[in-house]
Formats: structure tokens, C-alpha cells, sequence
DNA sequence: CAGTGGTCTAGACCACCAC
DNA sequence: TGGTGGTCTAGACCACTGC
């Protein structure tokens, strides 16, 4: 019994969405509402392909997307099941400001510092620039609900773009970016925790000793150009890091 | 001037690694040595079939293998071209283990636990199995060069596979999982960070109140099933995790 | 306008798996 | 042995980019 058989399943040859990504979409809808059970087994791609008057190409390139996705797995000889269980699909890039927005959290940031700075030679290495070249240096305190929950450092390449106080203190800097149509491609992040000295336990209203979460980044555009450094320090209590990692195949 | 016209890209027709994987290697492996230089112009996808007496969709499926990777970049109307720079290509799903082993780091485990107990609410959620099902429940202290470094808790499902405390002293868990036939897909994580308890600091030989990381972990194999559920506290003074999220598209 | 990648077709043969 | 996905071909037309 072939489950995508009672699906309805149909493309439209006059849209300009792409034929496979038509057929994805709605593979993904019906996984995702539970018209196709995790475990049941898809019929063979040589339908598929027959009952949408497609090739059967175009159906694989449907199949492979969600099969990147996790949500399906090919198994040769046997068949394309649906993925058993609760794998939810990996968080995007993670924005601090748009996950507390997410959260309800009515996130608030107060800019500290928004200037040029020649780069150190830790911040020229993160972003592949010469040691000593003006890049933009921003300072931020988000806060939740009122509270501090974190303090945010970061770095910029100086003609990326141009940052706003008033922009930054009403969204996050990712958003930003993407609106001056950078592409962010990935990110490589370190996440450790240490105690938080006076200084940092003043700022973030916590007293000195306190567990902190400590991360640095670097962000890469699509074109694999550093356009982003951060060094970030948030309030443990308050604040965890959640995300998917997958195996590299 | 095309750059991949001096790489004496060839493919043997004869092995059984197909076509597109030998061209991607030799792509890759050609950027890896600096042949194919960050930002450079890869010739057309029609001359580079034509050259290696491929057809253009074998030719591009090797192409979009390198794309995945982050290694290129597609621009319609422009061409294809090598990813600007210093990209690291992403993680696995990290093994402590693995991790101290490659930083020459001597790990060791101490087995403090290795039983069977009955999944409490918690453990049953996170592995999907119902409440009070017998599980695999380990408990182990990891170390480095004699030191400890973290505490890791760990739940399975009962039948995937039987752990000896033997071999869970001589090698990571991940490793003993691959080893079993399971295929690795993905983990979510979530990282955080606390004092440490009493009892805690006295396991990692920490005083009460130190800084902490926390993460906790559920793995999936490649079919969606969640393969494992742990709970880890590791010493933050000596250990922070590092890895590359990439942006879902 | 010319050149590029993006999409699509209608076939083909092979390797692997379950029966 | 039959059915599945894995790979591959030799074309085609379109959309976008840069000149």
C-alpha cells in the first residue's frame, strides 16, 4: 500500500516554483501534519514520478531535499521511509535578539559603544584582515523583561555595512546583515563558561563568582568572508544554547 | 582563463566509486592544496563534461557535492566559484572521547555505573520509550592525563546493543555505537552552565560553587530513532565546546 | 547580447535487499 | 528473482548576470 497514493499529491506547471520543490513542499506538509505515519514506507520513485507526470529525476531531487532535511531516509533495495521519530529540523544560525522575541521575551538592547577601531590581532585573525585596520566595534547589553542577559562584543569589516545606533538598539544585528543582503552561510562558535569577574558581574547584575556562559563566534557569508566576530557573556541562570548538530556525511 | 584546465582532472571508469564522487575528490582535494585558489573562477560546467568525457548533470551532481560542503559558491549569470576563505568544514558530532584522544590528551574513563534501571519520566520523553521500560543507564568519569574532566550520565535503549564495562574504559561511546552498526545522524544539545554542587565538585575535584558547563544530548540515528540520551557536567576551567552551525536553506 | 547556472526529460544499466 | 534506490547519459529550455 502506497501511502502517497490518497495524498493528493499535484504540481502546477504554470508556477514558477520549481516542479521538485512543489513536490518537497508538499512531502513536507503531509510528514509534518501525520498524513505519512514516521516509519511508513513511500511507494517506489518510478510512480511517483508516472502519477505526477514528471521524470523520475525530478521526483529523486524532491526526495533528496528531504532526505537532507532528515526527514526522509533512502534505504537501496528495500525503500524511502519516513524518518522514525522527533528529529526536529536543526535551529537556524541562532539570533539571541530573535530567539527572546520568539520567547515573548520583549528583548530591549542598549547600545554601549558604536565606533571604528583598529583590529587587535585576535580580531584581524577572526576576520581575515590585517592587524590594524579600522573595523567597526559595537557593545551591546541585551535585556529581557528589563533584565541584563547578556553582553554582547563584536567586530564588523568597516565597509560591510553601516550600523545605526538607533537600528541596533531596535533589532538584532543579524537581521541587519541580512537586510543589507548579506547572505550568512554559517558560523564557527566556541562555548565555554567561566566566573564572572567584578566588572562583568556589575554590568550583567550578578555578583562576582557567578557562573557565566562564555561564546565567541565568527560568522561566514555564502561567499565564505569572515563578517562577523563576536565575543558574548550571558547570565547563565537565564540563558542556555540549544541546537542540532549533524553528522558529516 | 579556466583554472581547472591545468589540474589533469581524470575519472577511471572502471572503479566502482562513482564518477561524480572521483570528480568531487579531485575538486576538493585541488582546493585543499591551494591549486584552486579562494575566489577563483571555475570554468563552465558544459566545457569541464565535455574535457572529462562526462555528462553536464554527473558533472554538476559532483559540483553541488562541493556546494553542500561549503567549498563553492554557484552565482547564476557568473559561474562557480571557490568559497573566499577560511571555512573549516564542520564538525562531527563531537565524542569527548575522540576529542581529547586527537588532542593527545590520554583519555581514560572510570565506569562508576553500568546497569540496567527502569526510564523515569524524563529519560522516557527523551528517548521515546514509554515510562518505567527498562534502560541502559551509565555512568561514567572521564579523564585526561590522570585529571578529571567531566561526568557524563548516559541512557540507552535496552536492546541496541550491550555495553561491557570493559570496553566502555577503553574507548568512547560513540565509537562502541558506530562499532554496533548504528548509523549516527544528528543530536540536538543543549549547553549551559551552573555552580557546582557539593558532591559534584568532589567527583571532578572542583570546589563547591565553580563554574560548570552543562550539556545535555539526544542522539538520533539515521533513521530518527533516538539512540542515546546523556547528561554531561564538564570542568569549565578545562574544557569548551567548539563547532559550526551552518544556516539552514 | 552572450554566457552562466537552474531546471527538466526519457530513457538506461547496475548494486543491493528481501523473498 | 523481482523490486528498490544509485548512478549516468545527451540532450533541452529558461532565468539571471554582466557587458
Amino acid at each position: 500500500m502506497d501511502p502517497t497514493a490518497s495524498l493528493q499529491l499535484s504540481v502546477d506547471r504554470n508556477s514558477p516554483v520549481p516542479l521538485y520543490f512543489q513536490l518537497s513542499q508538499q512531502l513536507e506538509a503531509a510528514i509534518e501534519h501525520g498524513m505519512l505515519t514516521p516509519g511508513s514506507l513511500l511507494g517506489n520513485e518510478i510512480d511517483l514520478a508516472a502519477r505526477l507526470g514528471l521524470s523520475r529525476p525530478t521526483v529523486r531531487q524532491a526526495i533528496q531535499s528531504l532526505v537532507d532535511k532528515g526527514l526522509l531516509v533512502r534505504r537501496r533495495g528495500v525503500g524511502t521511509q519516513v524518518v522514525h521519530s522527533q528529529v526536529k529540523r536543526p535551529l537556524e544560525l541562532s539570533s539571541l535578539y530573535d530567539d527572546l522575541e520568539a520567547a515573548g521575551q520583549r528583548p530591549a538592547t542598549r547600545v554601549l559603544v558604536n565606533t571604528f577601531a583598529p583590529a587587535s590581532a585576535e580580531v584581524a585573525a577572526a576576520l581575515g584582515v590585517p592587524e590594524g585596520m579600522e573595523v567597526h566595534r559595537i557593545e551591546r547589553l541585551r535585556l529581557a523583561h528589563g533584565e541584563p542577559m547578556a553582553y554582547l562584543c563584536n567586530f564588523l569589516p568597516k565597509d560591510l555595512l553601516d550600523l545605526r545606533t538607533g537600528q541596533l538598539e531596535s533589532t538584532g544585528l543579524y537581521r541587519l546583515m541580512r537586510a543589507a543582503g548579506i547572505t550568512l552561510h554559517s558560523a564557527r562558535q566556541s562555548i565555554g563558561a567561566r566566573a564572572a569577574t567584578e566588572a562583568e558581574g556589575e554590568r550583567l547584575g550578578e555578583p562576582e563568582g557567578t557562573p557565566l556562559l562564555t561564546m565567541q563566534r565568527i560568522t561566514f557569508d555564502d561567499t565564505g568572508r569572515a563578517v562577523e566576530f563576536g565575543t558574548h557573556t550571558y547570565r547563565a541562570s537565564r540563558y542556555s544554547f540549544e541546537f542540532q548538530l549533524l553528522v558529516r556525511s
